[in-house]
DNA sequence: CTATAATTGTTGTTTTTGCAACAATTTTTT
DNA sequence: AAAAAATTGTTGCAAAAACAACAATTATAG
């Protein structure tokens, strides 16, 4: 499965009838503008059309961690987060951002009701993809270890680029978070896995030295 | 958002269309028997009707963590693990699965439109459902210390039920699996917990006393 | 261009967790 | 009903991780 943009195998002539059908909202936003401040009760489903956008979480103790960094035709809505969380959705850059209403998506038109059935098809797709990334980061956040969490985590980028060089897509603080480690011991685990010449390490770029597979 | 079932809001007859339609196939599995092998690379998109059914990872060392307990109306697929896991789906009682091929649900037919249309909605709704609870048990899980692991799971369930007094689904050595802790160190927290006056505790029946939200 | 803020890198210490091993209890099977 | 298997409950000890604090470097803003 592999990944499907909302308007996939849909022309562009036929997006605006969606567009136009479901009552849909197109913004712009500038980069630090914050998108949503209630993610959880919202009742919109969303499409990063283009730029990035962060989903945000605010600790208790002030500071603020970032949950998901989203790209051009990656979805968010009230399932991104836990039932409890309240999560800020912020522009990462410069973004444009289309949004539905549930309701309105689920409402039958007799017209372009084919087109519809696509693009609903093209939902149940996208869901389902963020389900397996999802599940991807379950799998790495019940390693047990520093180690394995951080070596699991560079396979999932392994086999995302297929390259043996990979960066990190956001800054080694966020990486400990995203993790769930602390970051000391991220990092003291960092060098380790250098010294051990299992991994060369600069930063955010990371070359792995060990046989996958 | 709430539980949707796959049929939600379609009347019998028109279920056996659907079914018949999509090509659906029914089966029943007697208690303890294996369901599917192989689930990351199934094509199919299932349902447990009724009864209840495990999915399961073997571990290298051979013993076996459940990774989840599912019951009627419940969906399962290729989306159900990490892109890394192999799974096994086994069945935890008797029970009745009813599958449909990807391929096939998302074949467009000029007759019943509508109800597909509708089916559609149910099965979108679905998976945002699940995606929500997958990010509850991400949230229990970044959770840095047993002890909040463990307030944090019951605070779920006490959401489930609207009552302090739960019972955890399975056993206290599959709940240490399920947020990946040492089961005994598990024991310990869970003995301090009630030592500290915070719950009651015999077995899997779990007694909040604390003061929630 | 400089000052300020944020991130990275490092280390010692304390706390928490995992591991191992075993007895007690409960459940399941024969 | 007895035997076997699985689960629960405990503990000492070793290992790992969190915490805390600070210097060095890099990025950002005025």
């Amino acid at each position: 499965m592999a990944k499907t943009s909302i308007f996939n195998e849909i022309s562009y002539s036929d997006q605006d009838k969606i567009l136009n059908d479901f009552k849909a909202r197109s913004a712009t936003f500038n980069k630090g503008v914050t998108i949503m401040s209630n993610l959880r009760s919202s009742r919109d489903f969303n499409i990063v059309k283009s730029g990035t956008v962060d989903i945000i979480r605010f600790n208790y103790n002030g500071t603020r961690t970032i949950i998901e960094t989203l790209e051009e035709d990656d979805v968010f809505g009230n399932f991104s987060s836990a039932t409890s969380e309240d999560l800020y959705v912020i522009a990462d850059t410069e973004c444009e951002i289309i949004s539905f209403n549930y309701d309105n998506i689920f409402q039958r038109y007799s017209k372009n009701i084919d087109l519809h059935y696509k693009f609903n098809e093209n939902v149940v797709k996208i869901l389902a993809n963020k389900l397996q990334s999802t599940n991807d980061r379950i799998q790495i956040l019940t390693e047990k270890t520093i180690r394995n969490k951080l070596l699991n985590y560079f396979n999932s980028l392994y086999k995302k680029n297929l390259s043996k060089n990979i960066t990190i897509p956001f800054s080694l603080t966020n990486l400990a978070d995203y993790l769930s480690i602390d970051r000391s011991a991220m990092m003291r685990e960092l060098k380790n896995l250098k010294d051990e010449g299992l991994i060369n390490q600069k930063g955010k770029k990371i070359q792995l030295l060990y046989y996958i597979n």
